[in-house]
Parts: C-alpha cells; structure tokens; sequence
DNA sequence: CAAAACATACCGTCTGGACGGTTTCTCGTC
DNA sequence: GACGAGAAACCGTCCAGACGGTATGTTTTG
C-alpha cells in the first residue's frame, strides 16, 4: 500500500504534476524517454493513476499542447496589452515572451513544446493551425515582410538556444533584440 | 528464402538506402517511427542485413547524421567558391542551401536532420558541435550581427517551412530572400 | 577457402493499455 | 450535523505486441 493511495486526493495538483513531469522529461531526455511508466513514476503516481487523468498516451501529450500553449497564449496577451503601439504589436510581444525569460520554467516549456512537435506529426500539424491561428488575427498589423523577417529571426534564435547552441554574448544578444525591435516599427 | 537473399550482393548500396529510408521515415512518421524493424523492412532488407551494416541503432542514427552533414557540407562548399565576395560568404551560402531547393530530396533531408536532432539529445549535441565549428571557421566574414541575424531568420523560415507552415507566397519569400541578402553585405 | 553480405530464429525487456479493486470525496436527504 | 450512496481519484496486476539485440545459419564474392 503506497503512500500515495491514502494522501489527500487533490485531483488537479495531479494532473498538472504529470504534464510538468512530462515536459521536463521531453527536454532533458527527449520526446522518446516520455513513456507512461517514466512518467507516472517521476509524478510519483501509478500508471493506473495517470491513465485515469489522460485515459491514453495521446491524450497525455495533446494536454501538454494545450498547457503549453495556453502559458504562451496568456504570456503573449499580457505583453500585448501592455504595448499602446498597435503596429508590429504581436510580433514585439512574441519577441519578448521568447527573449525575456521572465519565468526559467515557462521558457522551457515553449521549447519543450517545439522539441515534442517536431517528433510528433500529430502534434506538428497541431501547431501548425496555431501559428496559423495567431497570424491571421494579427494580420494587418504584423504581417510586413520586416514582421515575418523578425519572426523568423526570433525562433531561429530560440531554436539555437534549444540545441545549447554557442551562446552569444549577453551583449550581443541585446543588439539583436534592439534590431529586431526596430524591423516590428517599419 | 527472399529475393534479396539472392540478389547480386551492393553492400554500398544497401547501405545509402537503408539511410535514405531512415530519413524518410522520421520525416514522414517522426523520429519515433524508426525502428529497425520498420527501417529494414522499407529497404527489402532483413533485420540482421541492417545489423549487419550498423551494428547498433546508434549508429544508424550517427550514420545518418554522418551522411546529411556531409550533404550538406558538400552543398555549402559549392556555393561559397561560386562566390566572389568574402564578406557573408558562408551566410549568402546557407541562405542558398536553405532556400533553393535545387535538390528536393536534399531539402527533405536537411529537414529530416533537424527533427532527428531534437528527439535524441545524442545528436543534439553532435549538431551543437557541427554549427559551433562552421561558425568558428567562418568568424572574421559571417559574424557580424547582421549575418547572425540573417542566419537566424533562415533557420526560422525553414523551420516554418517543416511544420508545413502557411505557406508565404513565393512573392512574398522572393522579398525575404533579398532582404536577407542584403544583410550579409552590410 | 576465408571473409563479407546477407537471412532466420529467437530472447529479454519495455510499452501502452485493459481491468478490477480500494480509498476518499461530494452531495442530497433527513 | 449525521449519514449513506454514488462518483471521483487513485492503486496493483496482467497482457499482447513492439522493440533492440544476439546467435547462428546460408550464400556470394574476392
């Protein structure tokens, strides 16, 4: 009789506890090491456990899409309102949401989110309709050819991170970012 | 006894296509798609043929990195002895190795490379190290903030290019091409 | 004939998942 | 507020198949 069976039921804690597990297991260890008995076992949950909150494997990574993207989701709104300048507003938002990383653990979340993407074709099609998503609705304001370029520019650079890529100066990295800045304002 | 079993014995070629089905199978698939089973039978190959020629699964994945680098090394050779001017020679290069897929399986490839490289922090690393020694190699003409800049930008668009992203208009692309262009001569 | 290039058969482990049980919570009724 | 019944939140076990890998054969090649 484990611990676990008698501890006070608190349904939600769980839950968030196994896609948090999971997240940090994609990254460190890859999409491939993200199994239901690494998982449950890192939560310190049962498999039987985990499969009552995401009854199977899909369901366990489409939760961790919609965790993720919904963290970003609201990163980028508060960003958004917070930036009187309509134009070039969503990409400056995106740019600091990317850059800033104001919480250590949400930013690893989004390159979680990318490493399992590409391995999932599920997934990858998934996200595919979000940025689709997010593009039309800010078209008109961020959809210049210097807008695209900057975006671009900014998951290039995230994605350098993510592969541990030879980190630029800190120095460096702020006159990027200040470039980049200027292209959302042409 | 199956036809292989019988057939005028090409290591070499056996080989090169036991690659290329590996790639295409993580392109297609995801990474988690290639298995030895699933790879050695897309190439009319048994199992111990595969084993034979990568000894592990390791390997075949080194393999495989092997091979796309040295593609795509060969590529960027190409380009930059066509180019006069050193200055932004490598980025004008890899602009070109990116963009024009002069090679649809090359593009394809490329990709491939990528997708692999998140989902095995083995080869993460082995990509952190190859990106380290080209930039190294090329310091004095290509790293300059622009070209960091620019190379970024491409890694970005290809990367929204594999997630099947909503595809610029090739107008629009031409436009992002020149631009970037531009940035290598600054 | 030796070695390389394959094939075939098999094994131990892992993985996703089904299933039935046990404990705790929730909520209506009195 | 007590209380019982059902629902929700777990646990533990078992299984069929997939997976990586080994061991041993057979055929071709040099």
């Amino acid at each position: 009789m484990s611990k676990a069976y008698h501890r006070k039921k608190q349904p939600e804690a769980v839950r968030q506890q196994l896609l948090e597990v999971a997240a940090k297991l994609s990254l460190e260890k890859g999409p491939g090491s993200v199994t239901l008995d690494a998982v449950s076992q890192a939560a310190g949950v049962s498999k039987g456990g985990l499969l009552h909150h995401f009854p199977n494997k899909l369901s366990l990574m489409d939760g961790l899409f919609d965790d993720l993207t919904a963290k970003f989701d609201r990163a980028l709104a508060e960003r958004m309102t917070a930036d009187p300048e309509p134009h070039g507003r969503f990409t400056r938002a995106y740019l600091s949401a990317c850059f800033d990383a104001q919480d250590e653990q949400e930013r690893d979340g989004w390159m979680v989110l990318t490493t399992a993407l590409l391995s999932e074709p599920h997934l990858r099609e998934r996200m595919r309709r979000w940025t689709e998503d997010r593009l039309t609705r800010h078209v008109g304001t961020d959809s210049s050819p210097d807008a695209v370029l900057a975006r671009c520019a900014i998951d290039g650079l995230w994605l350098a991170d993510l592969l541990g890529a030879p980190v630029l100066e800190p120095m460096q990295r702020q006159v990027l970012r200040e470039k980049l800045i200027a292209l959302t304002h042409s």
